[in-house]
DNA sequence: TTCCAGGTTGGAATGTCGTTCCAGAGTGTC
DNA sequence: GACACTCTGGAACGACATTCCAACCTGGAA
């Protein structure tokens, strides 16, 4: 261990996993998924290739290792609290407005129904991937790479502890859960793209000119072939992002409820 | 339009955007994702860079183009019957046994009732994502990068005529059409990441034995800290993909029924 | 028939990427 | 003081998307 002290003063930090991943993770949230280039890395963290490689097997290996760590982070605060507080982070990108969840913070809540934890560890995993939008892709890509992970059970265990405690019958609980993770998943994700491609795209942009622009654009679809898109262009102009997430969770939710149904409605 | 033939004789198919973007269909099918380079194209297409160039701006429009060729054929064959006969594509893959869905194929059905026509263009939409795994990645970057073109609103509308038809309140429409077509792409997406992963990995391994190996790692995961995961090991070995899926469908449609209720349950 | 303009082609060249290789520096042990 | 080990970073490689350009083909004008 002294030595150990000794070794890092080699460098004013020593190169280890965790600075490499930390530095990979900035890259991604401030320049996207193409901006993580061992290029970069090797300037951010003043050193070459070969030291990064000793670490990491390879980008996806990389890549891997920042969704995990991100995560897991995401995952753990939305376990403890209401999730709310997941979404005041760093960046403080998207997300802004209109929380409906679960309580003020600072006091302690009555205890919250197992509907009020799921859409705890939602927004939990909402915020998370809006704050990171690469998170969308990568958390696809993992779910399935590697099941094995430690990634794919954490989410799952998440959601599908407050499954049970929603009185689902045993036999459906890897359907239920599942399709509560895919909505989750891809809603989240959805909103992310959304995110990302109205901050890239016209520099000074915000996003309610982009949502202004796609809203005015599906107003103006031929009426015979669009009539149904050309009636909610207005709806989705005033939409809130959060709020509409939500509302998906509560469908789904609802739809638990009403298919196994239980005493309380 | 007589001397098109003729130019048609130059070479025995002239080079065409339309030729290019089957090639590029056919090159994501069989090699995946990072198969569609502009080298393979080259090769198949037996002709240079510079060509191709010429029809297709870059690699992101011809992935769009791609993108878009195959959903218009996949929303089409599903709004038009029960779209199961969307599975027996001509790749074949992945999505086998088992179709619970609408009705035998030749006999015309009793009119149906708009939760099953959901029903069929969701599984249209699913199968098509399972025999081109790279869709689930190229319709999340579509759906944000450009809303405005052709292949939101398609879906976006497909699903929508059959929501409204539900006697949702309208103030509902854009909320519960979102919900559906973010489920449907999320579920599809996994599950065509999990095909995907299936059957790169370890060569020679099937489906069965892919999720076998996933489920015995969830059932040796840590009992204390994933219960819930180590529970539904079991269930996961002997699921089928595209009834879970419909599960799911079922769970969104009966939330929209019990949150909007009306006369018929 | 000859010639030309412009649409079309494919090969060569460019710059960036992930990755590999390797000579050597730093560190603890005999 | 020499050895073995972990760790470093610069140089080099092949693959990629993309650009450039000299040549080609084709329909119409001369």
């Amino acid at each position: 261990m002294a030595t150990r002290t000794r070794r890092s003063q080699r460098r004013t930090e020593a190169l280890s996993r965790e600075r490499i991943v930390e530095a990979a993770v900035e890259l991604l949230d401030t320049a996207g998924e193409s901006g993580l280039t061992f290029r970069a890395l090797t300037e951010r963290l003043a050193t070459g290739p070969g030291a990064i490689y000793w670490h990491v097997a390879n980008k996806d290996e990389l890549l891997g290792a920042a969704t995990d760590a991100v995560i897991a982070a995401a995952v753990t605060v939305g376990t403890v609290a209401g999730t709310v507080g997941a979404a005041t982070g760093t960046v403080g990108a998207a997300t802004e407005g209109s929380r409906p969840a679960t309580g003020e913070p600072g006091t302690t809540e009555p205890p919250a129904s197992p509907q009020d934890d799921i859409r705890g560890v939602a927004l939990g995993l909402f915020d998370a991937i809006a704050r990171h939008p690469w998170l969308a892709t990568q958390l696809a890509a993992q779910l399935s790479r590697s099941p094995w992970g430690t990634v794919t059970p954490r989410i799952f265990e998440s959601i599908g502890r407050r499954v049970r405690a929603l009185d689902v019958p045993e036999s459906s609980w890897f359907t239920v859960t599942s399709a509560l993770v895919h909505y989750i998943l891809g809603a989240a994700g959805q909103n992310a793209a959304n995110n990302a491609s109205a901050r890239s795209l016209p520099p000074g942009v915000d996003r309610d000119r982009f949502i202004d622009t796609v809203s005015r654009a599906w107003g103006e679809l031929d009426p015979d072939e669009y009539p149904f898109t050309r009636a909610v262009a207005d709806q989705m102009r005033g939409h809130d992002d959060r709020e509409q997430f939500l509302a998906g969770v509560d469908l789904v939710l609802a739809g638990i409820t009403a298919t196994h149904h239980h005493g309380q409605e």
